[in-house]
Formats: C-alpha cells, sequence, structure tokens
DNA sequence: TGTACATCAGTGAACGCGCGTTCACTGATGTAC
DNA sequence: TGTACATCAGTGAACGCGCGTTCACTGATGTAC
C-alpha cells in the first residue's frame, strides 16, 4: 500500500504516465474532440485494445487530463504568486492572474478543455473539484491577507445592499473558507475571478481582435483594475490580527 | 436581382432554411461537434449529396449558423433594451444583460458556439463579424448616451494611468465607435462586455457550482454592481450635449 | 402558344476514413509453499 | 532455491458504426426564339 512496490507495478505507472503524456501531446496539437485512443495506442507502437489496460474508456483518459492541467495551471499560478512579497497584495494577485494567462497561451487546449466548453456528453466527476479550486483559493489567500477580521469590511464602492439570496449563498462560502469578508467583497472576489478568465477567453477566442493589439499590457492593466477594486492596494497585512 | 423571382428560387431559400432549421435543432440536442450533415439530410428526407446543392461543405453550415446565433442573440438584447426608458441608462444595460443571459439558458449550444471555445479547425469567417458586434454595440450606445464630449471625463475609480499601447488601442477604438469618452471608460466597458459573458460561461459551464445557488439574484447583482462602476447610475441623458 | 436547349435540384452508389470497445488468446511476471 | 499456480499486460481480429465528399446520372424547371 506504501510506495510502487513490484517492478510491475513500476513499469505499469510509467506506461499510464507515457499515455498521458502521448494524450497530452495530441490535445496541444488538435483539441479534445480528435483525441483518440487509437492514435495514442499506434504512437506507443501498442494494440489499441492494450490502453484499456490503463483507462477503462476514453473519457477516463480525458478526466484525468483534465485532472493534469487543472494541478498544471495551479501549480503555475502558485509557484508565480510564491514569489512575491507577501506584503504586496496586489502583486501577488497580478501575478498569479500573468501566470494563468502565460500558462493558457502555452496550454491552448488543455485551457479550452478547463474553461472552454464541456467536452459533449462528458460529465465532470468528483476528482476535478478540488483541483479545480487551486486559482481561487490562492485569491482567496490573498484577500485573508488583506485585513483581519472586519478590517476589510469597509469596501471600496459598493453602494448597494446585496440582495437577501445571493448574501446566504456568499455567507456561507466566506465561512467556509474561513474569510472575514462581508458578502459584497466574497461578491467581488468571484467577479475577479471571473474576469480573469473571461479576459483571457475572449483574447484566445478571438473576441478582442480589432479592438486590442497589445494583449499583454490589456491584461496586465485591466487585471491591476480588478484588483485595485478589490482593496488591495490599500491593504497591507499588518501583524497578526 | 430583387425579391425571390422565380418559384425556384423560392422553393431554394426555402429548403436553405429548413436545413438551417434542422440542423439548429441538432445543434441544440447535441452540440456541434455532433453536427452531422447526413443527419440532417435523412432527417429532411434527402440524399445527403443534394445538401450541397445548398452548402458546399459542413464548415458552411457552420457558419450560417454562427451568423444566426449571433444575430438571434443580438435581436433578443436589442428587443429587450429597447424597451427601457431611454433615460435610464443603468436599466438598459441590466436589461441587456439579462436577455442575453435569458438567451444564452435558451439556447445552450447556440451560445457554445458562438462564446465557448472555437470549432477545432474552423475558422471564422468576415461574414461573423457584423453580426458579432451587435451587443457591444449595443453597450455603446448606452455609455454614448451617458453625457456629451467630456461630460463622462470624470470617470469614478481609475486611480492610475493607462499604459501607452494600450491607450493608443482605446483612443482608436474611441473613434472608431464615435465615443467621447477617455480610455479608462473605454476599458471598463470592455471589461462589462468581458464579464457579462464571463459571468453567463461560468454559471453555464459549471464553474460556480458550490459557491452560487441563486444565478438569477447572482448575475442581476454582478451586472448592477459592474453597470454601477461604469457611471450608468450617475449621468442621465441631458438634452443634447 | 409552342418548341429546343440550358440550367439546376436531387439521386444513389461509392471512396476512404477512423473511431470506441469487446473478446478469446498467449506469454510474462509475481506469489506461496 | 525451486516448483505450481494465479495474476496480469498485451495481442490481433472483429463488430458495428457514422462521417464528409465526389461523381455520373436523371428529370424537372426556366429561357429564348
Amino acid at each position: 500500500m506504501s510506495a510502487p512496490r513490484t517492478a510491475r507495478q513500476r513499469v505499469r505507472d510509467e506506461l499510464t504516465r507515457e499515455i498521458k503524456d502521448v494524450a497530452r501531446r495530441h490535445l496541444a496539437e488538435q483539441g479534445s474532440a480528435a483525441l483518440s485512443l487509437r492514435a495514442v495506442a499506434r504512437e506507443l507502437g501498442m494494440a489499441s485494445s492494450a490502453v484499456y489496460r490503463y483507462f477503462a474508456t476514453r473519457d477516463e483518459l480525458l478526466t484525468a487530463l483534465i485532472v493534469d492541467a487543472y494541478d498544471s495551471v495551479g501549480e503555475a499560478a502558485e509557484g508565480a504568486e510564491a514569489k512575491v512579497d507577501r506584503g504586496d497584495l496586489l502583486e501577488r494577485w497580478l501575478q498569479t492572474a500573468v501566470a494563468v494567462r502565460g500558462w493558457a497561451l502555452g496550454h491552448r487546449y488543455e485551457y479550452e478543455l478547463i474553461f472552454g466548453s464541456p467536452v459533449p456528453g462528458y460529465a465532470a466527476p468528483q476528482v476535478t473539484i478540488d483541483p479545480a479550486a487551486r486559482i481561487p483559493l490562492l485569491l482567496v489567500g490573498i484577500v485573508r491577507d488583506a485585513g483581519g477580521p472586519g478590517e476589510i469590511g469597509s469596501v471600496p464602492e459598493v453602494p448597494e445592499e446585496v440582495p437577501e439570496p445571493v448574501r446566504a449563498d456568499l455567507s456561507g462560502l466566506a465561512e467556509l473558507l474561513e474569510l472575514a469578508a462581508p458578502p459584497a467583497v466574497v461578491a467581488e472576489m468571484l467577479m475577479a475571478w471571473t474576469g480573469l478568465i473571461g479576459c483571457i477567453s475572449f483574447e484566445m477566442f478571438g473576441h478582442l481582435v480589432g479592438s486590442v493589439t497589445d494583449y499583454d499590457t490589456y491584461f496586465r492593466y485591466q487585471m491591476t483594475t480588478t484588483g485595485r477594486r478589490l482593496g488591495l492596494d490599500r491593504n497591507q497585512r499588518v501583524g497578526t490580527s
């Protein structure tokens, strides 16, 4: 039950990884629709039926790739965010965003796999939930560091009440995340996360063609504005609560 | 060259429409990947080769559906926006947003077709550009009505300079749209448009599962906040510039 | 109004392709005594 | 250390499927005189 026991097991793990690697490359070249078990098997020089010893079905292989993609982008973002001075909240957010975009540009079809339209006939299973949360959790961490309980309460421009059902959702979410932030701030956080992916998708899917030419600068500008809106430029962490 | 001349031509137009209708239904049921010329022909009781008299290729049929989808959502949004009192800018924006979301929920795969990941191996041709602009242009119109030249210049919270290359892009865009708004406002507009689609996509693609339960109220709240940010609650149109 | 020819819609068979998945099998690796 | 049996990886053929696109053709609709 501990580390790779038998030699057989080690070979198995390795081949599993090799299959995923080849599949990922095929995905990267032609998109998820074109991903075929047979093609992967062919490239590995094995019978197509042999792949079934490793993945019971095409969907299972897809799921593995999805999980890996989430982990891959999560790791990239975490790595970039960790390099920034803890006290510089705005920069932590900005570097997170930039890392996600960089990853997306370099992994077009993997990005589509997780943030594009869902693969038809495919239902994302439970296993994908945790890895999918890594980036949002990064943002949560930054907002959490923005202040002890109450401190961030004086949020910028939220001129109106949050309507009741949403208030409930967002308070629940804050509680779950152990975040001492009022609903309006949680809403801003969700919108920041939405805007981050929205910006990247708009760029990658061609919805900004004709409007923007310097995507790099444009993205940084929008994300900086977004971070400011969350109050990340004003609040520095001040000791322990 | 004027209206449907010969009887033959009229029949042709009708069948073209029928093919698109059936194709759209297939699309609506199973997504674009599953859309097949043969299946469409089968349902219409004609030989699969006959469809080629109407669309030279599968991609051409897809393009027609994309154009129709853009027009469909554009029309829905324009209709909703037009019903609102011209002076109530925030409500005009909100109703636009709500209409787009309503359309998306009712036309899942058509929405994916235009705002999800691009169909692999398919390059959107020129014809799709104009219909794609209808909704953004609606937003432009609202912002334009927000004030004469300079009036909207005192934009809310934009604490920093817009960096140069982006400034150029956005000024150019403003000029093109005959919009007397500073770059920062144009940027906010783009972000509002991005956030609108981002919100809807997040909901439809399942990225908010576990965080939000009352999507309807959540969406209205976020879009209201977005509209406020653009200053749509403060500025009412005041006569002619 | 009537005939001769051109245009076009629709047919049906065929080409060539690749896919996911199953199944009975061989042969190698691991395990228990 | 050596043998007997169980487990598992991988094979190759097959099932059954549907797809986009082409091509030579028939027959109906339109046009020009």
